[in-house]
DNA sequence: CCACCGTCCGGAACCCTTTCCACATTCTCA
DNA sequence: TGAGAATGTGGAAAGGGTTCCGGACGGTGG
């Protein structure tokens, strides 16, 4: 049995093809009667037009696609569900691209994505390696960023505030009494690092303490680079440290536990994003929230509006607000979940 | 600056569109010589063929979907990474599709993708409510379940023999010597949550004991139901605890803690699936490994083999084998990271 | 020398829908 | 009542590829 096509609509409500589509897309005049006797055939047949025809005589795919460095990693599932929920409620379709940190991978995506034809694209991009890719893409189509910048390139973003974040949950740590605290960073190259160091010398500084090179590491946002770094902190005196991200917090943690520490009583730990599993380990991780979730739906509002509007206008950049989590691992006053 | 099409690129070559075609999709014959004008013209031009064209004219779209209850739940990442680095790697795209453990949501999507086309899915189907759709949707495009059987609907299928795995699980816990072992399943009406009960009690009737009623409660796989029902459990005195996932495993230890016990001391916890998430908290979880990231491989390994060969040939069920991780959180001989 | 085959290539039909245009009918209001 | 608007409808072009078909050409074997 194949498939019914428009045409055959048509043909058994007995009026043209161009009725019936008028009638599905709900455009143009249609009297009553026809419509009703178009529907009737649509509900018959089973009817269902074609993606790929529409495409092709629109010029609109009715797709997004999230680009994004890793899935595996806890963050990104809940800023994808706020993409996917947005973008579904607005008759879109995600597609998904996990780069895996890779810029060649990425670029490879991006290559696919312009064959495509996309409408539109939220992008996390794993390196400024493929700037000008992505800069030539946005000329066609629509791209927003999402948790990181991509400088010169583009600049409709939705992130958070990293500096104030890092600002955030240094000074926590500070009003907390620490004295030597210790940065376990992100990797290098990215906005994120960038501003969650600078969040974090800035409270150093406003509390009179001058930055120490000996007391900042980068890591790779990972759990196993958490660990390690902490072991290297260790060895620097550190009574706290602050991660750049709850993944390494956590790593951080068991490090210190590993080598007979407590934390918060030795080393008080906080760290950033505010993954599910913040809540979960013990002690409850103390670290900045992200609004996620938020941001997805945000990326897909901005792309949205940026389709309708054919992307004319002025880029924006939203900002959003991080917010401290007191939790056990940074001692002091808090008692949370 | 339009997009180039086809037509230019024979415009620039001096050849006729078909031959363009031939070349760049290396089919039927083409002469060194015009082969390299093709070439070249689509290089200068930024030839780039549209999807939405290509597939309108093959009726293939080079797209599968990937349907799962919620990307969120940190089982399905690493699923999700399988199929879309298999799917990618094969020259398809993938759409995610969360049906955010809602049935009418799934029923939704699954009308999309039909109107979509996609040559495939790979569906971890949230209740047994949409069977009918998706065993219509079979008859046109395949269908591999992954995860959960769908009863009397499909029977391409691939995941672990969730028996075995249970019944490794319960017998460590046996072999450790407890008698009283709790258990807190998945959500009624799944195939998971049916299986790893059987395996539980198949194991407890081997080693001669009869399974309790009042020792078997019902979570929905997230954190917040592990630790209820372990708290409800606690009560009944259980020395050991099977939970059929590792997020309510880790509920339920964090329950036994938070009531001033310890794991596995007072308690012993056994999971499912060997998260990530498994082996970074404390203590670690002993736990059923599922290779889920294969999972996710083979699954689309099998949907392109049901496309090449037109779904015809017998449905296949591929069954792994899920291995027993032990940590710490079953007490005994285990020392594991 | 002729028949046939393999190679090469262009023309045109086809995939399915949207949309523009033209025409016909009915309404509305001066 | 008649002009012009509003409404309803069908035909056909357009969108960008793939693929079938048939013709041209050169080589090979009988």
């Amino acid at each position: 049995m194949k498939r019914s096509t428009i045409k055959d609509v048509a043909l058994a409500a007995g009026v043209a093809v161009s009725t019936v589509s008028r009638v599905i897309n709900d455009s143009g005049y249609a009297s009553r009667e026809s419509r009703q006797r178009v529907l009737k055939a649509v509900e018959e047949l089973h009817f269902q037009p074609s993606r790929a025809a529409r495409s092709l005589a629109t010029g609109r795919t009715g797709t997004v696609a999230l680009v994004l460095p890793d899935i595996t990693n806890p963050f990104f599932p809940a800023l994808a569900r706020g993409v996917e929920d947005a973008a579904s409620a607005a008759g879109y379709t995600v597609i998904l691209c996990n780069t895996d940190n890779d810029a060649s991978q990425e670029a490879m995506y991006a290559a696919l994505l312009r064959q495509q034809r996309v409408d539109g694209v939220v992008l996390t991009a794993c390196s400024p390696n493929n700037r000008g890719l992505w800069s030539q893409m946005t000329e066609r189509i629509p791209v927003v960023l999402t948790d990181r910048r991509l400088e010169g390139a583009i600049d409709e973003t939705v992130f958070v505030d990293n500096v104030a974040g890092a600002y955030l949950a240094t000074r926590q740590l500070l009003e907390l009494g620490h004295r030597r605290i210790g940065l376990i960073g992100g990797p290098l190259g990215l906005s994120t690092t960038e501003d969650r160091q600078r969040g974090y010398e800035q409270a150093l500084r406003e509390a009179g303490l001058e930055p120490d090179e000996t007391l900042m590491r980068n890591g790779d946002f990972r759990y196993a680079s958490g660990y390690a770094r902490m072991r290297e902190l260790a060895e620097q005196h550190v009574t706290a440290v602050f991660a750049a991200n709850d993944m390494m917090a956590i790593g951080a943690i068991r490090a210190v536990e590993d080598a007979g520490g407590r934390v918060p009583d030795h080393i008080a730990v906080v760290g950033f994003d505010d993954i599910l599993l913040a809540s979960m380990i013990k002690p409850g991780l103390t670290t900045i929230a992200q609004p996620t979730y938020q941001m997805g739906v945000m990326a897909v509002d901005r792309l949205l509006e940026r389709m309708r509007t054919d992307a004319t206008g002025e880029p924006r950049q939203v900002v959003l607000e991080p917010t401290l989590v007191v939790r056990d691992s940074c001692g002091g006053k808090g008692r949370g979940s």
